[in-house]
DNA sequence: TTTAATTCTGTGTGCGTACACAAAAATATT
DNA sequence: AATATTTTTGTGTACGCACACAGAATTAAA
């Protein structure tokens, strides 16, 4: 490659073996302080970066990675960081670089426990899952460490914890921008309702997190601190008895010009408002689901915020893999772009699959 | 790896030797009819994938790529695509592909021809441009097409040219966006002042595109066609003749709600408003420019609409090496997302820059 | 000083592939 | 049938690195 140094000409500049700048590099001892020092001032002077690939050649070993999701078949909405993990391993599996799916079901703490002694079953160098169940979730990650197996968090962050990387929203700051779209050009807040469809046993800090962020919105922009509404709904596929609610809270608050549901799930508020016959509100959810989508072009959501999910699991993996395979270092905290979706510009971030090609 | 099959294993299988098996691979002939035949059988059978990253090692020479594109210093936008493009080039250099950039001025077509005779110099395999002059990019093209260079676009299409791929912005597609923005839960379209800021002689075709969205979208969704004013100045830089220039169209035209700046330079729009004293108009502009940014943070600019310039360049060589190095298909037209930028999700699009890495 | 133990160093082989070259087989020419 | 020519095939080497192993140099123990 043009003109690359390789470890022979660290060699011959150093006035030593092949063998002593190996060890130098890997740091396996049994080198004299002599050599080091000149190895070390060729390594300098010459500039050394190894090449990865024939380093990937020769080291000729499997770098094994669970990833513990939720099963797609269950909760819909993984199939998309699946598919993310899927085109991150394809990209680098002539790194050498096996990927474990090992599935639990998003509804049961028991199923994650299982799922979790499974995946350690195989020995993995790192595991990648979102810890959703969060004491379940601090037992697996004692025994990974034990076992000196590298952690990374994709969809949930654990603050204070030892891992290698958190890929996901920021969900205090999505809270903050439906705010935002809320009032786009207006001078006096609208009152709105956040809406949290779900038993929400399992992901409730995200909730919350959003509810404070809208809530913060209003009181710093406005310093009005009564329109914000919360209900929550956990049998929202019963699009009557969802509607029958609402109305519960529309005679309660009357004025509610808006309606933030809290996660992927705004496409039964519609169905529900069908029912109801109420016109005319501002709805705002999450995710590009395709029914939401429709909806959205239906003029029946007003925004959509898109947390990249597909991204999210791209991305969890490529923190490993960069960590791992290519010694590069890794972000803490990765929060993925918060983007607005209109009917004018959906299409475009359906096509950004595209991207994810390495 | 796990349990990859080799070349060597095809061989065994097929009973021939190594040798044959790389011959019908490479189909390089001097194979009977027989050994081929047994060959691609076994291939079949055991689904046998190359090894890239063997590959690569053994093939031992260099790609080069050249990218021809504007001198950042000339005009400062161009730097993001470049940003891009050493992202990306750091990522894949262990796979021999060398890179060398090739500017020209955007303002000089004879600098571009001159460029371009320098890059053909190198006999490249692949030329990466935007063909921002449209007659001296058509020369350029039926060159690399006689010497078999691989030609990609950045920025700018020529429809039906055989070229690789196109990577940008759909200009039609982000004027329709900023007609939505200008109109989001309005019920009567506001009249809008379309700004073109500079010379544009050069980059003329996006204008009009631009231009062309925002008029379809009023016409569309309001039919109304009186609403969309136009104007262009080229002087930019001097706030006080803007700020006159503004004035006799706000005196002939009064009633508007907002402009449009239809490239990056919205903050030279805002340093002429505040001369002019004209409150509470709504501003769309382009680009993640750090002047932007911070008049977009004090509410100066309304929305800016975000074309991911970097991610332009990173994807514009990534897919010439996905095509060279990597053999994968790639798509003739791919079209950004149109990120919609407020200050509430400034930040993340900022720290996007992360997702670059291979 | 001699021998034993330890530390240090160089050489050689393999990873999977590409390609050059020689050897073998098949075909053509005399 | 013998030789020349062409086609087909197998073997060996290199790519840059990691690591095992043997051998050399140094130090410790006798």
């Amino acid at each position: 490659m043009s003109q690359r140094i390789r470890i022979k000409d660290i060699a011959e500049k150093a006035g030593v073996s092949t063998g002593t700048v190996d060890r130098v590099l890997h740091q396996r001892g049994n080198v004299s302080a002599k050599a080091k020092a000149k190895v070390m001032a060729a390594l300098e002077e010459l500039d050394y970066e190894p090449n990865i690939i024939a380093s990937r050649l020769a080291y000729n070993t499997v770098t094994e990675i669970v990833v513990l999701m939720p099963n797609p078949a269950i909760d819909p909405y993984w199939a998309n960081p699946m598919q993310g993990i899927e085109k991150a391993i394809k990209g680098v599996q002539h790194y050498g670089v096996n990927l474990h799916p090992q599935y639990f079901n998003l509804f049961n703490p028991k199923s994650f426990v299982e799922a979790g002694k499974q995946a350690l079953k195989r020995e993995p160098e790192a595991l990648l899952f979102p810890p959703v169940f969060l004491k379940e979730s601090q037992t697996l990650l004692e025994e990974c460490k034990e076992k000196g197996i590298l952690v990374s968090f994709i969809n949930t962050d654990i603050a204070g914890q030892e891992v290698l990387s958190y890929v996901g929203q920021n969900s205090y700051q999505s809270g903050v921008l439906a705010g935002k779209l809320f009032n786009v050009g207006q001078a006096k807040p609208d009152p709105v309702l956040v809406l949290h469809l779900g038993k929400e046993v399992t992901n409730a800090q995200h909730l919350i997190d959003k509810e404070k962020g809208i809530r913060d919105y209003y009181a710093e922009q406005f310093e009005e601190r009564e329109a914000i509404i919360v209900g929550q709904f956990a049998d929202f596929t019963d699009a009557q008895r969802l509607s029958d609610y609402l109305d519960t809270i529309f005679q309660k608050r009357p004025g509610i010009k808006g309606i933030f549901v809290s996660n992927s799930r705004a496409h039964f508020l519609v169905r529900a408002l069908e029912i109801n016959r109420q016109e005319g509100l501002r709805i705002i959810g999450f995710d590009l689901l395709p029914e939401n989508l429709a909806l959205l072009k239906e003029g029946k959501i007003t925004f959509l915020i898109n947390q990249n999910p597909a991204q999210q699991g791209y991305l969890g993996v490529m923190n490993i893999i960069n960590k791992l395979v290519f010694k590069k270092k890794v972000p803490r905290i990765l929060h993925l772009p918060l983007d607005i979706i209109v009917p004018e510009n959906a299409q475009n971030y359906l096509d950004r699959e595209y991207q994810f090609v390495v």
